[in-house]
DNA sequence: GGCCACACGTCAATGGCGTTGACATAAGCC
DNA sequence: GGCTTATGTCAACGCCATTGACGTGTGGCC
C-alpha cells in the first residue's frame, strides 16, 4: 500500500487530468489563491478547485493530505511574497511603521490564509529575520535590552492581533460582511439619544470611521508612546 | 404566510419537546457556549446543538434565522458578561484599562467561543452599551467628538484583536501549544550571533517576555499616547 | 522495443453540514 | 369550547471533505 501523498520533490510520473491540465503543488497553490481573489474566500472548496483546475476534485489528495494542509501551504506563500523588498531606512519610527503595515497588508491581501496562519509561531526562516530585524530597529534606536524586548511583544503582537482581525472581517462570506456594515448604520443609528447619548452625539462620525481597519491610528499612538519611552540622549 | 422566526419579546407559547425541554433564546445561547466549552468551536452545529437541547435541531431555526444570527448572539452575551458589575470610577484611564482588561480575560476565559465571536459586530443590546459606555468615558474625559470616536475605534479593535490572538493560543491543542513553546526555547536559543545579533544578544529577556500575552504593555502604550492627546484643561 | 510496477487521475460512496417546506398539535385568546 | 397559529417535528435537498477501489498510461529497466 503506497503513501497517498508524494512529496513534491520526487514527484517523477505527471499525467495530464482528462480535460488535459497537469498538476503539481504549485499549480494547486495559485490557482487556490487566484480563487480565493477572484471569488471571495468562500469559493474554495475542494470541488471548486478542482473544477477551476479541470480535474477530478479528488485528485488534491494526491497532493495535500488535507485541506488544511493545502492552507498551509498557500500562506507559506503568501509570507514568502510580503517579505520581498523591505530594506531599513535608518529612522526607528520610519522602520517600525513600515514593519507593522507590510505585516497588517500582507495578511489582509490574502485573508483565508491569514486567518489560520497569524496566530501561529512557525520558527522559519522568514519569521526569525523579521524578529531579528524589528530587535534591530529598537537597540539601535538607543532602547536599553529590556525596554526593548517589552517593545518588540507589544509591537509584534499588535501587528499580528491586528492581521487577523482585518483579515477574519475580510475573509467573512460576503453576506455576513455586508450584514456587519448594516448593523452601523441600521442599529447604531438609530438609538434613542435618551438612552444611548453618546453613539447618538457621535453616529456620523462613528459610522464613518468604523468601516475602515483601527490599525493605523493605534500603530501611531503606539510610536508616539514609544518615542516618549526613549531614553534621553539616544540618537537617530 | 407567518414570519418563521418570533422575536423573544412578543413569544406567548411555549411548547416543550417531545423530550420535555422548554426553549428560548437565553436557553440556547447558554447551551452553545457550554458546547463550545466542553467540546471545542467544531462541536457547535445545528444537529449537535439540538441534540444537546433535546429537541429537534430544526427548532433552532424558529429563534434564529440561520447559523450566522445564532453566533452573532453568543457573542453578544459574551460582550455581556464581560461588563457585569462594572461601574465607572469617573477617571478615564482607570475605566477604559478597566474596560480593556475585562475584555481581554473574558474571552481568554472562552477562547473557543471568542475565535468565532471576536470579530463580529453584533448590534445587540450588550454591545451597544459597552459602545456607550466607552465613548462616555472619553467624552466626559474632554476629548472632542471626532478624536474621541477615532480613539474609541482603536481602542476596541485594538482590545478585541488581543483577545482574540491570546484566546487563538489558549484554545489550540495542548500538543500544538508544547511544540509552539518548545519550537521557540529550541530555535530562537539556538541561532548564532553572527545571523541574528539582536535575537542573540536579548534571547533571556525575549524568551521570559514572550510567554505571556504582550496586552498589558500594549495596552498601557496607548493610554499614555491618549493622555498626550487630551486637550490642556480639560477637567479629570 | 517491450515489459512491468505503480503513481495518479477517476469514480462511487459515506457521513456530515445548513436550510427549507410541509405537517401536526397544543397553547392561549375569545 | 372553538379557532388561530406558534412551534416542534419530519423528510428531503444540495452542498461539503474525505476514503477506498479501480484502471490506465508513465517512466524505469532490460
Amino acid at each position: 500500500m503506497s503513501e497517498r501523498v508524494v512529496p513534491e520533490g520526487s514527484r517523477q510520473r505527471r499525467r495530464p487530468t482528462k480535460q488535459g491540465a497537469v498538476l503539481s503543488e504549485r499549480l494547486i497553490v495559485d490557482t487556490a489563491l487566484r480563487l480565493i481573489a477572484q471569488h471571495g474566500a468562500e469559493a474554495l472548496s475542494v470541488r471548486r478547485l478542482g473544477a477551476a483546475l479541470g480535474a477530478d476534485p479528488t485528485a488534491l489528495y494526491r497532493y495535500f493530505r488535507n485541506t488544511d494542509a493545502l492552507l498551509l501551504a498557500v500562506a507559506d506563500e503568501m509570507i514568502g511574497r510580503a517579505q520581498e523588498g523591505w530594506t531599513a531606512t535608518g529612522d526607528w519610527r520610519t522602520d517600525l511603521r513600515a514593519m507593522g503595515v507590510r505585516i497588517n497588508s500582507c495578511y489582509r491581501n490574502n485573508p483565508q490564509a491569514a486567518v489560520l496562519a497569524a496566530h501561529r509561531t512557525t520558527g522559519r526562516t522568514h519569521e526569525t529575520r523579521a524578529v531579528e530585524r524589528i530587535l534591530g530597529i529598537l537597540r539601535t534606536a538607543g532602547f536599553p535590552d529590556d525596554l526593548a524586548v517589552r517593545i518588540y511583544h507589544a509591537f509584534v503582537d499588535q501587528a499580528l492581533a491586528f492581521a487577523a482581525q482585518d483579515a477574519a472581517a475580510a475573509a467573512l462570506p460576503s453576506a455576513a460582511r455586508e450584514k456587519d456594515e448594516e448593523v452601523w448604520h441600521e442599529v447604531y443609528g438609530r438609538l434613542s439619544p435618551d438612552t444611548h447619548p453618546n453613539i447618538a452625539a457621535t453616529f456620523p462620525l462613528l459610522a464613518a470611521d468604523m468601516s475602515g481597519s483601527g490599525y493605523p491610528f493605534a500603530l501611531e499612538l503606539m510610536l508616539a508612546a514609544v518615542e516618549a519611552l526613549r531614553p534621553a540622549g539616544a540618537g537617530g
